[in-house]
DNA sequence: CCATCTATGTGTCTAAGTCATATAGTATAT
DNA sequence: ATATACTATATGACTTAGACACATAGATGG
């Protein structure tokens, strides 16, 4: 993962948070990966940046070995075989750990930031 | 990096902070690396762990490289030689850009929370 | 004299993240 | 007809961030 350029060197993705993005997707609708990666292109956008595809497919092939989403396969008379996914109450479960995690991160970000701002003005 | 552990997984320290604390530190007075490590043991531990003094060190010795910081040695009577260091100003327009990514960083960690809580209540 | 603290580092391994690529069905434009 | 673009799922390979262990060395306290 090359993360510099310059200076401001954050992932351009949110990758990270793949999990709770896809948790939370699932909680609202079941649905495939294709779309899933649609709407965190919207989501889960950073300086201009998605995450990656390949990386949804990884993750959701993961959390359904962990139990977190199952899924079935939807074959239609018209398009692709989409696989369809939706959350267990495990994943809800863990889409709840990740709020609070998520909710602490948030914190801590801010702290630094608040930090960081002393020395600017 | 071992991430997970069981479900609410991401980093345990602010590690990718690393850089903008450093500067952010630095920006407000003129220190060495175990003293650094000491500050952000407080401004960068999420869920209870400090960011590794091996990544500090390694850090300063690629900002410097950089030119982001510049060094030198102090050795006082008392106590092991210190390398102190400062920010340059290439350091200081680091550290603005930093400030706007992590501002972003943050709505970006805010958005994704609302999407969350959406489902939870 | 042994542990602990200050202080600065190197070595190494794994997992995260990225990019490239493969497959295949469908729709639309030339 | 066929080429391009879109839907849909997935694997392989590579780089680097991050975590942990360890090395060195002077100082301090019991």
């Amino acid at each position: 993962m090359k993360i510099d350029e310059n200076c401001p060197c954050l992932g351009k993705s949110l990758q990270r948070f793949l999990r709770p993005g896809i948790m939370a997707i699932l909680a609202k609708e079941r649905t495939h990966g294709y779309q899933i990666a649609q709407i965190l292109s919207g989501l889960l956008m950073f300086e201009g940046r998605a995450p990656d595809t390949a990386g949804i497919y990884r993750a959701l092939k993961e959390m359904q070995a962990e139990g977190l989403v199952i899924s079935h396969w939807q074959t239609t008379d018209t398009g692709p075989a989409k696989k369809l996914f939706e959350i267990t109450s495990e994943g809800m479960e863990c889409l709840r750990n990740w709020e609070k995690t998520l909710s602490d991160y948030r914190a801590a970000v801010d702290e630094l930031l608040t930090f960081i701002k002393q020395d600017m003005k």
